[in-house]
DNA sequence: TCTGGGGTCCTAGGACCC
DNA sequence: TCTGGGGTCCTAGGACCC
């Protein structure tokens, strides 16, 4: 039989196990990181000690603190977990060149590569989980298999902390409930159940192709494809209110906001993008999308507000309610050196001069005029410097 | 007790063109 | 005069993942 060589690993409890490590006083107890218990919000992150009751990541913040009153919450520290995961990835990186990161604490690697490291996978697969969790500081659950799916769903039982083998990957899926197939959610778990399908095996009996559909799609053929360095579709924004807000004027300061961000985002990746979006979320949590494709491809801020704001308008007239959130995407995505330099306008030299700034002094050393109302409403906190639009004028 | 934020990929219908 | 078939681009929405 085929050696296998595909390595998924996972960080246990990622963000929680960051902050128990920074405060040892946290250890052991439950820990929940996402927002604060009477937030509008969900549990991020959960430490196996919450788990115990019943806290898992998806739940409302309110429902957490039900379940487990004495539980510490916490904010998330998103550029500490940030440099942490940088650390993981460099780390596999020096086993093989064929690593894919699936998140931030998640990463499929290719070892077939690398056998002449050391005479058995499975003891260079015990290697590079050692070297990981030594550099990070954090317990890392492994799973090895011919295919990401094998190997996923090896780390699954591995879980917490251990290092699995899967044998004989087909008799395994067949045998598995369809609520434990990576790819088969709520809504294909509940067709299929009322189709009569319960397991892996009678999926593949009786509805062969949709069989294939599920396993020959992302988790097939080992990790022979998707291996070109991944390249960013689209990048997004959105902000969920404390209160729901009904004010336009406020409503349109929040979508500057967030094309601020997804402006500064692109200049510092060097993207333009071919498409905006606006989405608004209603009090009732109905959602609503509205993209509209840019007369030419940008990075400037000034172009974005001019597509998004018409979008935003016949958002808000579909429904005479609040709103409690709102959201900007941005895709269509395209390197810079493939763009003709067919214009060279004045407002994107503009948007790079500001995000320069932004870059040395903090996001919000600079802000658009439209989205400074937020300000008074929510202060922000200030990196650095502070450098004000009026003191530029003087 | 409500229900975040950041992504990917897929489908379906209409417009438009040949 | 009551009509086709394919291809492609566009937008809206949904399923799913961490």
């Amino acid at each position: 039989m085929k050696t296998p060589s595909v390595l998924h690993l996972d960080i246990d409890a990622f963000f929680a196990a960051v902050e128990e490590a920074l405060d040892p006083t946290l250890r052991g107890r439950p820990l929940i990181v996402g927002g604060l218990a009477h937030e509008r919000g969900v549990v991020c992150t959960a430490s196996y000690a919450a788990r115990r009751y019943g806290v898992h990541s998806g739940m409302a913040l309110r429902t957490a603190a039900r379940k487990c009153p004495h539980a510490v919450f916490r904010r998330g520290r998103y550029h500490l977990y940030s440099r942490i995961s940088g650390q993981f990835f460099a780390c596999l990186r020096r086993f093989s060149p064929r690593v894919e990161d699936v998140s931030v604490d998640e990463a499929y690697i290719d070892l077939g590569g690398s056998r002449y490291l050391s005479p058995s996978v499975y003891e260079l697969a015990a290697r590079v989980q050692a070297e990981a969790e030594r550099e990070t500081g954090l317990k890392i659950s492994a799973g090895l298999g011919h295919t990401r799916l094998g190997a996923k769903l090896a780390c699954e039982a591995a879980k917490p902390g251990g290092l699995f083998w899967l044998h004989d990957e087909a008799e395994f899926i067949a045998g598995l409930t369809l609520d434990k197939i990576p790819g088969v959610g709520p809504q294909t778990h509940f067709v299929l159940q009322g189709l009569g399908v319960r397991r892996g095996r009678e999926l593949k009996a009786k509805y062969p192709t949709l069989w294939r559909r599920v396993f020959a799609g992302q988790y097939a053929g080992g990790m022979e494809r998707g291996l070109p360095e991944p390249v960013s579709r689209s990048f997004s924004r959105e902000t969920t209110f404390p209160n729901d807000i009904r004010e336009e004027g406020l409503l349109h300061s929040h979508l500057a906001y967030l094309l601020d961000r997804l402006a500064v985002q692109l200049l510092r990746d060097g993207l333009y993008a071919g498409r905006v979006e606006v989405k608004a979320r209603f009090s009732d949590f109905s959602t609503f999308t509205r993209r509209a494709a840019l007369p030419f491809p940008t990075f400037s801020y000034f172009h974005l507000w001019q597509a998004a704001l018409p979008l935003l308008r016949s958002l808000l007239a579909r429904r005479d309610l609040p709103l409690r959130l709102v959201g900007a995407k941005v895709d269509g995505l395209q390197a810079r050196r493939d763009i003709l330099p067919f214009f060279s306008l004045r407002d994107e030299r503009m948007t790079a001069a500001i995000a320069g700034v932004k870059e040395r002094f903090g996001f919000s050393s600079l802000r658009n005029a439209r989205s400074m109302l937020l300000e008074e409403l929510y202060p922000v906190e200030r990196e650095g410097m502070v450098l004000k639009t009026a003191s530029l004028t003087k």
